[in-house]
DNA sequence: CGTAATTTTGACTCCGCTCAATTGGCGTGG
DNA sequence: CCACGCCAATTGAGCGGAGTCAAAATTACG
């Protein structure tokens, strides 16, 4: 019954004290918009949690699709692989987002989620949160919420893919990474990068050594600092500028 | 209480002979995998239906978000254009997809929808869906997958932008378009295009004089005929064989 | 501690963009 | 009905931004 690919049998976990309600990130999650006294019945959709170590994968694509993952702490990157074997990253994402929509129609997922680092994330069988959410309106709600605001981010992303240059496209993913950092309670200035070069390279439909060139480029810039991994943003404004700055 | 901006209200339209029942886009649209009998119900859903003359915006971006609508017949592109003017397009659409889904999270519209032709669309209330939804498994699960599924189209297209060359993204272009065209009963090798060279080149991320030089050598390399908005595909196989050709 | 992976930087190339001129279609109005 | 003007499309010439290839430096990791 139970066909398990990449993924561990979802039964094993620890099932104890998995509480939206004493979770930090409960209002940037599925929970969010849920009054007080409906959390404990989101509590029986949110069936686990699970660890994974850096470098593995929570799931791969055409593997069978049964549950939605929110990220309780840690950092994934989605892709896709054509049949050409080129990498296409999709994003990335960090605590409270969540990860595997893209499975929802279909039986399978379209995409590979890998955790950059070691994470843990909630698991969120898809039948039960379609039963729960007949019941909770408010839980309706928030699910449409998610994957609509899941299409308007790949709007974004396609809009960067479109239509901006190579260095537009690193300051947008620059002050992405700030904001979405700032909402967690992180330094919105001080951050180490989760990800390779290649891989923001992917993101951005750009090549490393492109990506490598402009970290230097912003450097110099004073735009920013960069050592290896670490990233100290000291010119939002100028960052913020690069975009405005349509040649 | 109506705040209506590019819509007229949504009350005066033709609210006359809207069954889905005998509609055939009814399998491609949000009915679909409904059984005959809950098919009335659906009915209560779709609301009314609008006309559209080539160039009228159903919605714009940031008109406040009240309704999701089903292509019945023509032709659209969606599009968002950024603080600097330049303009995005998200997508074509043609009968049966849906439109509007982005505004679904937020109370706006993230994207403005043009009639690229003279068309007519079906208008479904968000808030009809969402009651109905509850009551209806079925359509609840089709609702889910439709927003997946542009999940997955948003996917592929980023998978595009981000990693195939030029000839690369015209191919798969015309071969999806192919494809959709093939279901709906269309020729799969002869069309008329809809959109304009620089309307396919924001969607592509190529200029307009790329997309021509393009057509142009599609036709010298004996895979299509083109002229003018009139294109023949003479050489489906070559055009995949354009995507294998990993140089 | 040694090997592999990642990052940086340089030199050169080439794909797609820019600028520009021309042609063709189509709707409008004389 | 044709002339006009406008918009769309084609094509050419030249340029430039990002890619490719290559080597060195630095770091991560078993």
């Amino acid at each position: 019954m139970y066909a398990v690919t990449a993924n561990k049998p979802d039964a094993s976990p620890n099932k104890f004290e998995v509480t939206c309600s004493s979770c930090n990130m409960r209002e940037l999650c599925l929970p969010g918009g849920l009054r007080a006294e409906d959390l404990p019945r989101m509590e029986n959709v949110v069936y686990a949690r699970r660890r994974l170590k850096r470098g593995e994968a929570l799931f791969a694509a055409a593997d069978e699709f049964k549950a939605v993952y929110a990220v309780r702490s840690g950092f994934f990157k989605t892709s896709i692989v054509d049949g050409e074997g080129r990498e296409q990253v999709m994003g990335f994402f960090m605590g409270g987002e969540l990860l595997g929509m893209d499975g929802i129609g279909a039986s399978r997922y379209n995409s590979t989620a890998i955790a950059l680092e070691d994470s843990e994330v909630c698991v969120m069988p898809y039948g039960l949160i379609e039963e729960m959410a007949r019941e909770l309106p408010a839980l309706q709600r928030q699910l449409h919420a998610v994957l609509a605001r899941e299409i308007v981010r790949d709007h974004g992303v396609m809009m960067l893919l479109g239509s901006m240059r190579a260095e537009e496209r690193l300051a947008v993913f620059l002050l992405n990474l700030s904001k979405r950092l700032t909402r967690r309670g992180y330094s919105h200035s001080d951050f180490h990068l989760r990800m390779t070069r290649e891989e923001i390279g992917s993101y951005l439909g750009l090549k490393l050594e492109t990506v490598s060139r402009l970290f230097s480029q912003f450097q110099r810039d004073a735009l920013i600092e960069v050592e290896q991994k670490h990233v100290r943003i000291v010119d939002i404004a100028g960052l913020e500028r690069v975009l405005a700055a349509r040649s």
